[in-house]
DNA sequence: ACGAAGAGTTAGACTTAGTCTAAAATCAAT
DNA sequence: ATTGATTTTAGACTAAGTCTAACTCTTCGT
């Protein structure tokens, strides 16, 4: 976290919002949280305010294959499960394509900036129900 | 390509503007592309044939992190290298994520249906004119 | 060949996620 | 206090994709 963060009340009310969910929230769901808070907050100045954050290296803004954008104040390399029944996002890191991303880059004449692994599935919750439903 | 497809005209012009590109196109392109053949169809018509194909096996739907689904003759498990530059997607198939998949399933629970590795960074041609323009 | 049922297509409204713009408000430095 | 830069607000706008209802085309039984 920079020491120059310009963290106005709007950021760090997103900040917030960030920090104390229990998963990585899409933009409209930090509107609705920050709200609680700033009643008149625009939509644009979260974005704005994710934008920031993301760009100062404070929150890491992840893209899976469906869906908006999600927060994670996670900032470190890593990989994501998705499961396509309920879902539910779980981190985890993969250090194989760590080790296999210079190969890459060797082999295709890329410069490689960032890499990501998505999982799609279902999650152990997802495949228990499917099974008690005689699946 | 099941034998019991049924591949109407539109479809059929549909999987040949997908044939015929160098690239992964997504469906604005296609929907232009099929119109120089046939000029009443209906963009709907071409998300409805896409997602015929897709389900039958034809095409394959490829999600990367920013911008529209590109549609992909290639249908078998493989990966993408995406230029932020000039948006070029480059296929590349990183067996290291296959044979790590099955820890990922026994370590966190999930059971794995697909998965991909989105690499994002420079391709070698936007590295020399970045270099070029003394960067 | 005829009519019904099902499959496919069309036009266009609608939705979602996100971006843009211009004006107002706030802040920092003189 | 004044100026200029930054930030926020409200709301219009855009892109990508989905949905609906009417129409058309195909298939199948008689």
């Amino acid at each position: 976290m920079p020491s120059d963060l310009r963290l106005t009340p709007q950021r760090a009310a997103i900040l917030r919002a960030i920090d104390s969910a229990d998963r990585h929230l899409p933009a409209t769901e930090i509107y609705d949280r920050v709200r609680g808070e700033l009643p008149e907050i625009a939509y644009a100045t979260i974005y704005n305010g994710l934008a920031y954050l993301r760009d100062n290296g404070v929150i890491q803004e992840v893209h899976l294959h469906e869906g908006p954008a999600l927060y994670d104040r996670r900032t470190d390399r890593h990989d994501h499960l998705v499961c396509h029944t309920c879902g539910r996002v779980t981190d985890y890191r993969l250090t194989d394509v760590e080790t296999a991303s210079a190969r890459v880059a060797r082999e295709t004449g890329f410069w490689i900036e960032r890499f990501q692994v998505i999982f799609e599935g279902l999650c152990p919750e997802c495949q228990e129900s499917t099974e008690a439903n005689g699946g």
